[in-house]
DNA sequence: TAGATTGTTAATCGATTAACAATC
DNA sequence: TAGATTGTTAATCGATTAACAATC
């Protein structure tokens, strides 16, 4: 890692797929591999992956192609897999708590230290072996502990009313599950949108235009 | 609905988000709005609104600005959202289970009429109303409901596994949450991703990034 | 050395934004 | 009619692809 200045979005959402391909690769073996012969198998060009790349830096060796263990490495450095952002969870609904229970999250840059819920009857049991804790305790346990990150996984009114809240206590990132768009009219933290809505009528579209 | 003909995918994933938005509106009691408010609210530019619109057809009117039930039932139907395609869905886990219960399919475009799974014990299992069948019985099920999409919320090796085998039974959409790119040599199918892990990387790279 | 493949510059393509005539 | 705002064309910007000299 070494160039980058605003790289943009467009290449960071590739990297996660470099990174799921190349681990593939070393699973099975393959410790070298050229961008022609990743670019195949990936259904993409070998001019847009090395483009991607040298965003960061120069990764590869004229005439060999790239070390697959190594630029696995580079990428997860980049993406940052090896921090531990400490990451706090809103909602232990059903959303919430597959989240919670399903995530690698150590494997991917964080470490889950709290989840929350306003709803009395779920405060004190256990997922993922915290115990989901009253949402009126949260400003306290910011202050205590000092997350970087929360999962949104409340609805809309919720989401709205708490962004603000934990953005003043500190959260820099959202992973935002919820209906808002939570962004607007705050430059401070950045958010990663999971629309699992917009996706599926996406999906409707795309159908509906192939069955034409 | 009257013009289109090969709309960028860019265009497409933005409906969702007018269509949100333009809900969201009609709940609050607003009728009418220009493309110049409707931008402003939305964080994107007037042109943008009035190019994506105008992929479709002229749904405003000059000088008035665009009738907010009217669009909001346009973009609906764009998206085929009062469509009923039969869906299944296969993986009765964790994940499989929130979005069978979760998701509003109805008002998306889609009827959930199967769900499978091969571990025998969830077999029979009754959930948002419909049992759980075994795996194997899948082949006979889309002979005789003859589904169109299918949600994937099974593991890497089995997607890999029913994928192709799906698409042999007629089914022409796939909802993936695997971390399997099904698409890849297959030109009758559209699938519409969700990597989970992917979108926790890229919000691991921006806080990274934002907190240098 | 010859062959392969990168890193990087240039060319192309597509998407976004700006401008404005048409028109309600 | 005058003012507002669209639909649409033109200009700009950014992202992808192609080409090729550098070099392992």
């Amino acid at each position: 890692m070494s160039k980058r200045e605003d790289v943009s979005i467009s290449v960071i959402r590739r990297l996660p797929r470099y990174y799921r391909f190349l681990g593939d690769l070393l699973k099975t073996g393959v410790y070298r591999i050229s961008s022609k012969e990743l670019a195949l198998r990936m259904g993409i060009t070998a001019s847009q992956i090395r483009q991607d790349l040298n965003c960061f830096g120069g990764f590869g060796q004229q005439g060999y192609g790239y070390n697959v263990e190594q630029l696995h490495a580079e990428i997860a450095n980049i993406l940052g897999l090896d921090k531990k952002y400490k990451l706090i969870l809103l909602g232990a609904g059903n959303l919430g708590r597959t989240i919670a229970t399903q995530m690698k999250f150590e494997e991917q840059g964080f470490e889950l230290i709290g989840i929350f819920d306003k709803k009395e009857s779920l405060i004190g049991e256990v997922i993922r072996g915290l115990p989901v804790r009253s949402i009126d305790t949260i400003d306290e346990f910011c202050k205590t502990y000092q997350p970087v990150t929360a999962v949104f996984c409340i609805p809309k009114n919720s989401a709205l009313e708490y962004a603000d809240r934990l953005a003043a206590l500190g959260i820099k990132g959202f992973w935002n599950f919820s209906h808002l768009d939570i962004s607007i009219g705050n430059d401070d933290i950045v958010v990663e949108n999971v629309h699992l809505g917009d996706s599926l009528m996406t999906l409707s579209y795309k159908i509906h235009d192939a069955l034409k």
